[in-house]
RNA sequence: CGCGGGGUAGAGCAGUCCGGUAGCUCGUCGGGCUCAUAACCCGGAGGUCAGGGGUUCAAAUCCCCUCCCCGCAACCA
């Protein structure tokens, strides 16, 4: 049985997710249940990022422990999780000790053997702005160096830190990607990486910080508490059980490498250059492939808590229900650019294709079924048409698409038979079949097509629906749970149920 | 010459890698059907595929140039 390792990016226990953040984990979801169905052995991952300065100013703001304020965050987000029907094998946080004990052993690991060393970093500082600036950021004015963001004065500042030798590891990483094309996706985002960052060369990156105390302590050396990179990243292992003194768990040597990561584009870097950096120091094997995928906007702006124009899944979910919009942030993502998303977007998406057109189609179809034959629809001979033979065509498109991660054209390509069954009905007219007893065995020929091409987009829309595929499946008397290479039954014996998608109204 | 992405019907998008009558959804106009969630099916109108030049029998698709929009530009998650 083959294993499959997935995870999303941990999102910053900083605010409540919204639906641009939620996106991710209904990919990652999706992906995870589609390799479920082939038969692989999956292991899902997801979590939070719970340490850093701004966690600790947003509790003290708020008044309560940075620890009470991630607890709060955490919660709102798995929330969001469960309304869309996000159901990872684990869920970390940075803050739980199983993964600070195996976080602060790996940093001393490093240290030990040299990857990690002590050293200083120096940049400019913008005191009203409170932010950090580097020698190319900064705009170098007549008066001296300014802010960029609000052109006042900057100051230079220099930090005791410590640096992770990234740069020993340049031309090892150069080659990798070089070597293996599917380790960052898609390929404009490695293009990017490679251009913008390995070409140039790769310089070491600062791994502490002794400006904030709330992140997990560098035992050896009290005041510094270390920064993102190695806390956050190495949450894929640790969570796994990995150990650094070579006793990692059972988890962790069935599925590390990671099959695939899915991210942001914005944290791409992070991932495809600091983390192999961090691996092959510690002497692991790199994740397989590394995808990288754009963002969803606000009608076509930045969503924004402070400006309202945040939208939450969990509050979509309850109004149009979870396949909605598990089929939404899927089917509208484009390829290599930004989506949008809006409830005039959504509900004109989900009335098209899931009520108008899938879930009306089970409703005629077994609605005839019941008509006709009271449900139980068993044709002597299995019909072969146009219809079904799309069906098994539009199943290998749609495999072909989700292995590729590109569930846009996925969906596309799971819809087309439904599509076409509606057409099917036109063209055979089962109502007039129906008034000639001599034509019941077309009719049934007819009604199975139908009620097999139902079946068959409940195994293909099931990754991304599975709330109405399990309900579909069981007015179509099937198990509710598919299997991918499902063997299409002699007849069905249906029973109708509720609507599947009602029709959003607005 | 910093890097990358985008500019295709009123709106939102696919097609561009592997040139060959420009496609999908919504909207709009007309027709059909009555099994169905006022859903379904057929047809019409609507685009010089940002602009210019080149290659070719043929270019949205390949090459060159220009314009506009967006993201990134190293320690911000």
């Amino acid at each position: 049985m083959n294993t499959f390792y997935t995870t999303t990016s941990i999102p910053y226990a900083s605010q409540k997710p919204h639906i641009g953040n939620t996106y991710e984990a209904i990919l990652t979801d999706a992906v995870a249940r589609y390799h479920k169905l082939l038969g692989d052995d999956v292991y899902f991952l997801t979590g939070t990022d719970e340490h850093g300065e701004k966690i600790e100013r947003l509790a003290e703001a708020a008044g309560v422990t940075p620890q009470q304020f991630v607890d709060t965050v955490t919660a709102e987000l798995r929330h969001e999780w469960d309304a869309c029907m996000v159901e990872p094998d684990d869920f970390i946080r940075t803050t739980e000790q199983r993964h600070m004990d195996i976080v602060k052993r790996m940093f001393k690991k490093l240290y030990d053997q040299g990857d990690i060393y002590k050293g200083a970093y120096e940049g400019w500082y913008c005191v009203p702005d409170e932010a950090f600036y580097t020698d190319s950021q900064v705009v170098k004015a007549e008066s001296g160096h300014v802010c960029p963001d609000c052109g006042r004065p900057v100051e230079k500042l220099k930090e005791e830190t410590y640096f992770f030798r990234l740069s020993a590891y340049a031309d090892r990483l150069a080659a990798h990607i070089e070597a293996h094309p599917e380790f960052i996706q898609p390929e404009s985002r490695k293009n990017e990486m490679v251009n913008g960052y390995v070409k140039p060369g790769l310089q070491d990156f600062s791994v502490s910080r002794t400006s904030f105390t709330w992140g997990v302590p560098v035992e050896f050396d009290p005041g510094h508490v270390m920064y993102v990179w190695v806390d956050a990243l190495s949450n894929y292992i640790t969570a796994l059980g990995y150990d650094p003194d070579g006793k990692s768990g059972e988890l962790f040597e069935k599925y590390w490498p990671c099959d695939v990561h899915i991210l942001g584009k914005d944290v791409l870097r992070f991932h495809t250059l600091y983390w192999p950096g961090m691996l092959m120091a510690l002497g692991l094997p790199l994740p397989r492939s590394i995808y990288g995928h754009p963002w969803y906007l606000m009608n076509s702006d930045k969503m924004s808590k402070s400006r309202g124009t945040a939208i939450y899944a969990s509050e979509l979910a309850e109004r149009y229900g979870v396949d909605c919009v598990r089929y939404y942030c899927l089917r509208e993502m484009p390829v290599s650019r930004d989506g949008n998303i809006s409830h005039e977007l959504l509900a004109s998406r989900c009335n098209t294709d899931l009520a108008n057109d899938l879930g009306n189609l089970a409703s005629r179809s077994i609605t005839m079924a019941e008509k006709y034959f009271q449900g139980d629809v068993y044709p002597e001979e299995t019909p072969e048409n146009e219809v079904l033979a799309l069906c098994a065509a539009s199943k290998d498109r749609v495999k072909g698409a989700m292995d590729g991660l590109s569930t846009q054209l996925a969906l596309t390509e799971a819809m087309s038979p439904v599509v076409r069954a509606n057409r099917f009905i036109d063209e055979t007219s089962p109502w007039i079949l129906a008034k000639d007893p001599g034509k019941a065995e077309d009719l049934k020929g007819v009604l199975y097509t139908l009620l097999e091409t139902l079946r068959n987009a409940s195994v293909t829309l099931y990754p991304v629906m599975p709330l109405a595929m399990g309900k579909l499946r069981a007015q179509l008397g099937l198990p509710e749970v598919p299997v991918w290479e499902e063997t299409p039954p002699k007849g069905f014996s249906v029973k109708r149920g509720e609507n599947l998608f009602p029709r959003i109204e607005l």
